[in-house]
DNA sequence: TGTATATATGAGCAATTGAACATATATGAA
DNA sequence: TTCATATATGTTCAATTGCTCATATATACA
């Protein structure tokens, strides 16, 4: 009978790498995100470039923040987002690359 | 006004990296695959050293299966599992790295 | 003041998801 | 053949998710 000594992940990073992943594991998250890696950018204009409304993308940008993978400027009524996580970033990158085999 | 020359990341990409980052953004998927990246390991074992039911690992490795994220070798009845994908492996521990600091 | 603009926020709803439960399949042993 | 074991698979259901619609907030300008 052969051995299993795996090293058990333990519950809670498991949550806590699921939480993080599941904040990148939608299109219309990923597609923002992949703006914000190239520039600073407020709503209305992800909104347009994404061909969505801007209470969808105003939903998600307040979902990413609450996660501190984006975080904005204010300059009178516009919002400028930029991504706040360059770790992850580049995790995003990475699988984007995977994509593209 | 500022000129916002973004390059898009078309829905296509964006779907088929979410579809990637979905499968490893689940407390149990990713538990299971930190498993199968140290050793090759049958179903069973797997259920037992997460508390789980047999066919709810069943379920995920089949989807996991359905990615080629997994493959197994069969011997008697006991099926051996193994991750097949070693670059989301590669990913997966980038963010258990980003998550532990 | 007012009105327009840019964005945030709350509620509701259809689609998706992950597990439980029951059942099917296939191998090995008697 | 028959039974036990290990796993796969189909169904169901509650919880989660991502959007829409309506509304609130805050700034700029007249």
């Amino acid at each position: 009978m052969k051995e299993h000594c795996h090293e058990l992940l333990d519950e809670e990073q498991a949550v806590e790498a699921s939480r993080l992943l599941k904040a990148i594991s939608d299109p219309t998250r990923i597609r923002i995100l992949h703006m914000l890696s190239q520039e600073e950018c407020p709503v209305g204009h992800i909104a347009e470039a994404l061909g969505m409304s801007q209470s969808a993308v105003s939903h998600q940008l307040s979902y990413l923040r609450s996660l501190k993978l984006v975080k904005y400027r204010r300059d009178g009524n516009m919002f400028y987002y930029t991504y706040e996580d360059e770790h992850v970033i580049a995790i995003l990158r990475q699988v984007l690359e995977h994509i593209s085999h």
